[in-house]
RNA sequence: GGGAGGUUAGCUCAGCGGUAGAGCACCUGCCUUACACGCAGGGUGUCGUGGGUUCGAGCCCCUCACCUCCCACCA
């Protein structure tokens, strides 16, 4: 015997109450470890399902630094919506939790941590400090799984993997080795982007453009052994450099200077003679048409002296201070000094022409926020040409597929003009670049120590220094984790992956990385399908940010909404190509679906008393109610499906959430209740309630794995579907034989036409819904749309009745006229409907009436006017002309109506 | 300087060539035997501008304007 189960629930759903117990009963099962065809048996015995279909997400692995933000709270709803959406489809379904090591981000945060001991990490040693970088990460790596956790994430966590962890150190020193081997990673010395705030090179993508305001300043340099006034004026916005300068540039074309190349001028100050070259890149009508040239400070530069054979100078080290290169009175000085320094001499010896405020896009360090400073220094370089072609033919394929699909031109004009990506990091948290050197600087590039030793002859090695850009061992990720280089069972089986989520803010940073990596390594896209979330902003739309105060912290809404309500709203507002804002109210009204959905469980469970979730049932036999919200269960599975299939998380939170709400509740529910009244038994009409609550809780546990599992473990029957857990029972399909005629979709559209239509007149006489209606049905006269369905019959059936009366408030429906006076007629499939109350008829607000009038012919001319227009009948499709035809037939009714209504003639023509 | 996206109700956004939609907010009436985190009803639109294609355009094409964001070595 069944006990009430209302009594057991609340009235209101307390998501806290139940979400933290099923994520560790799920952990405990073990229902996301995944066991792999042809793998030893072990701790993956308990899988579910012995799928030989791979699907696989890897996570973005967050950095150990520490807390996720919404960002990853809504690529985590995404990856784990579509995994547990692929698993209850029954494939063996992996999502791969893991970490990043972080390089630099890490490094700052435990320097920060010293720094409070007045400590630097010089102090500590790089043994030592690298200790503590990994008792730090030990410390905080659990917060990333206690959050994923939060939010009902079902990763695999036997299969967790951090950047920095054996088999992925062996993975990127595998990866490093064959590209040194291929010739694509070298040594040399190039101008790189240096910054001092964290005194190391970093790569382009690390550097980021921002307009500033400095000063243009003109400097005359004068022309060696010309007449002794000739000089020449360039513009310069760092004068400083000037020190290091080895060349004046010119357009090779431009008449004003052509006499002076192969001259030489003599920089200010500094005194020495640099010669004049002729260049096409510079520009003749900016600043004076001459460019000073200083190989060692400036990109351009750089390339503009490599094109002439001109030397270079440094004058600026890796500290941002002048060297002894500057000259005695500059060395030591920081740049900011020595400009102002050498502009006093400039200005004292009749150098300086003019000075003007100048707005230009200078670049500074991503991370730490100072200006780049371009330095030339000895680093490791990937050349990624190659891959990239390959990365760009992937895509122009097929074998790769970015959603949208609009992130396509960036991704080939990136690509396109990829250039060599600096690697090498002068930091110590991160995989050491496996090259070794003995005293006379020979360098050996291996597997190990030993490898390299064995290379060498000798023992007598010191390894480099520096560690790899963070994200090389990124790039690896999809395979790395798998077991690569190995051949392992779940590198065959998972790879490549399925598709992968992430911002399209590291479109370029990594994903571009991973594919490149990927295909070179694998020759094969680690995965088919990118889906590029946008941004997360506040509720206005702007961007989060600690200064502005408008961060929101997943795991404080999770608190405050349940992750349910967190998970469905974010995968609600993943438009395609769209930022998400995240309004809290929203929020607050999916934490109402899930009280809703709570309570419609909570009313089924009160009502069915012994009936179980049927296998199987005879659509054959229902009524039309059953009958109507299978077809509408089948049709919401079926749009479900498509709708996930194209990453329309969006679409499918709407269809599940109006399906849910406005069909279930508001109408099969409230169609259900005279049917479930003992005595009034509709048949089967428990049984349906039933399984439409199961098939709608299993459309949902994807977005709301917590609530779906909570209630759906409450419906008698669940058992048979799946022994132990919605979270490996079926994903429900569409079901074509569910699906209505048009003849009985034509009805329940009267129907609920109908309904609306006694709601309406209630609403507008200002009763409550405790008066009842009297409902004539008349034919309406002629000129009546033709129509399939007998609305009389229809409405007048017991059936009809007993539905009008429970949902409407409909006392009686009479096949009669009208009482006279009876000003609310109603024209619906040939029937004139009219809805009469036991008060009496209250004055007719004749305002609202003209208006109705007014509008209604409007649509009449202006359906008439189609019509009308002989273009119209003669290129319109059949269809949409009589659509046409039918509308105008039914305003004409309706005019008439509200004319008499009106007290005017029936007819105005 | 290139490129992408956006511009639809008060707000945030859907929208498939055929009479403009949702949620929230707002207004009215309701504690109706699941739910007040609720029920029912309601109002609101020059669909950014100007052209074009079409019988018919929010939707397709072109122009412009404004907003966001990427990429880019005019010193």
């Amino acid at each position: 015997m069944r006990t009430t189960p209302i009594i057991e629930m609340d009235k209101r759903f307390d998501p806290k109450s139940y979400e933290s117990r099923w994520q560790a009963e799920w952990a405990a099962q073990g229902y996301f470890v995944c066991a792999v065809p042809g793998a030893p048996p072990g701790s993956a015995e308990a899988t579910a399902t012995g799928s030989s279909e791979a699907y696989c997400i890897m996570i973005p692995p967050p950095n150990i630094t520490g807390k996720l933000h919404m960002g990853h709270a809504l690529q985590s709803t995404l990856q784990d919506l579509l995994t547990r959406w692929r698993r209850m489809q029954g494939r063996n379904s992996l999502w791969l939790p893991g970490t990043d090591h972080a390089g630099i981000a890490t490094q700052l945060m435990v320097e920060r941590d010293l720094a409070k001991e007045s400590k630097s990490r010089h102090d500590l040693g790089r043994e030592k400090f690298l200790q503590r970088v990994w008792a730090w990460k030990e410390q905080y790596q659990g917060n990333i799984r206690r959050q994923l956790d939060l939010l009902g994430a079902s990763c695999d966590w036997t299969r967790e993997r951090f950047t920095l962890d054996d088999g992925l150190s062996r993975a990127v020193r595998e990866a490093f080795v064959r590209l040194y081997e291929e010739g694509r990673i070298t040594r040399g010395e190039y101008l790189v982007n240096w910054s001092t705030g964290l005194d190391t090179a970093i790569s382009d993508l690390e550097v980021e453009m921002r307009p500033v305001t400095d000063k243009m300043w003109q400097i005359a340099y004068p022309i060696a052994g010309g007449a002794s006034d000739e000089r020449v004026v360039v513009a310069t916005t760092r004068p400083e450099t000037l020190l290091g300068d080895t060349a004046l540039a010119v357009h090779p074309e431009d008449e004003r200077y052509r006499h002076l190349v192969g001259k030489q001028a003599i920089v200010p100050v500094a005194g020495r003679s640099i010669p004049f070259v002729a260049d096409d890149s510079v520009e003749r009508e900016f600043g004076t048409g001459v460019v000073k040239v200083t190989p060692y400070h400036d990109m351009a530069d750089f390339e503009t002296g490599r094109r002439h054979g001109l030397p270079g100078i440094q004058v600026i080290d890796r500290k941002g201070r002048m060297t002894a290169a500057a000259g005695a009175e500059f060395e030591g000085m920081e740049v900011e000094a020595a400009r102002e320094l050498l502009l006093a001499k400039l200005r004292q010896d009749g150098f300086l022409v003019h000075e003007e405020a100048y707005l230009h896009n200078v670049g500074f360090c991503q991370r730490s926020g100072v200006r780049v400073q371009p330095l030339m220094s000895t680093q490791w370089f990937c050349d990624v040409s190659s891959m990239a072609a390959e990365a760009l033919a992937a895509h122009r394929d097929g074998r790769l597929e970015l959603v949208p699909a609009s992130w396509g031109k960036t991704w080939e004009h990136w690509l396109e003009n990829i250039r060599p990506w600096c690697i090498s990091r002068q930091l110590w948290w991160g995989h050491q670049i496996p090259a070794w050197y003995d005293e006379v600087g020979n360098v050996f590039v291996a597997r190990s120590r030993e490898a390299a030793a064995a290379q060498a002859g000798h023992d007598r090695l010191t390894q480099d220094s520096d560690v790899l850009d963070t994200w090389f061992s990124s790039a690896l990720w999809p395979f790395s984790t798998l077991g690569w280089p190995e051949k392992t069972a779940d590198l065959a089986f998972f790879y490549p992956t399925s598709v992968l989520i992430t911002g399209f803010d590291i479109l370029f940073f990594w994903v571009a990385r991973m594919v490149m990596m990927g295909l070179h390594f694998t020759g094969e896209s680690p995965f088919a399908r990118v889906h590029l979330t946008g941004l997360v902003r506040d509720a206005e739309g702007v961007k989060m940010s600690k200064t502005k105060g408008n961060v929101l912290d997943p795991e404080d809404l999770i608190e405050e909404h349940g992750a349910d309500a967190v998970r469905f709203t974010l995968a609600s507002l993943d438009a395609p190509g769209r930022d998400i804002p995240l309004d809290p109210n929203v929020m607050a009204g999916n934490r109402a679906f899930g009280n809703k959905i709570w309570n419609a469980t909570r009313f089924a469970l009160s009502k069915v008393d012994e009936a179980k979730i049927p296998e199987s049932i005879d659509f054959d036999r229902l009524a039309l109610p059953e009958r109507w919200i299978l077809a509408r269960l089948s049709e919401t599975a079926a749009g479900v499906d498509a709708s996930l299939e194209d990453f329309r998380f969006d679409v499918a939170c709407r269809d599940l959430y109006y399906f849910f709400w406005s069909d279930f509740c508001d109408w099969y529910i409230e169609m259900a209740k005279p049917g479930l009244e003992p005595g009034n038994e509709r048949l089967l009409v428990k049984e349906v309630l039933l399984l439409t609550l199961d098939r709608a809780l299993r459309l949902l546990h994807p977005a709301m794995p917590f609530l779906t599992e909570e209630l759906w473990q409450k419906l008698p029957g669940h058992e048979a579907i799946h022994p132990q857990t919605i979270c490996l029972a079926a994903y429900p399909q569409r079901v074509p034989k569910w699906e209505l005629s048009a003849l009985e979709a034509e009805k329940m559209k009267l129907f609920r036409e109908t309904v609306t239509i006694v709601r309406n007149d209630r609403a507008d006489k200002k009763l409550t819904h405790r008066v009842k209606a009297d409902l004539y049905l008349q034919s309406a006269k002629a000129g009546v749309p033709e129509s399939a369905v007998d609305a009389i019959a229809f409405l007048s059936s017991e059936e009809a009745k007993r539905l009008l009366s429970s949902i409407a408030g409909v006392r009686s429906v009479m096949v009669a006229a009208p009482p006279l006076g009876a000003t609310n007629k109603h024209i619906r499939k040939g029937a004139e409907i009219t809805c009469r109350f036991d008060i009496p008829e209250t004055a007719v607000d004749l305002d609202k009436l003209r208006l109705a009038l007014t509008a209604n012919e409007e649509n009449i001319g202006k359906v008439r006017a189609r019509l009308e227009s002989t273009e119209f009948a003669a290129k319109a499709p059949a269809a949409v002309v009589e659509g046409a035809r039918r509308n105008l037939e039914t305003l004409q009714l309706e005019r008439a109506r509200l004319r008499a209504a009106l007290g005017l003639d029936a007819e105005p023509e």
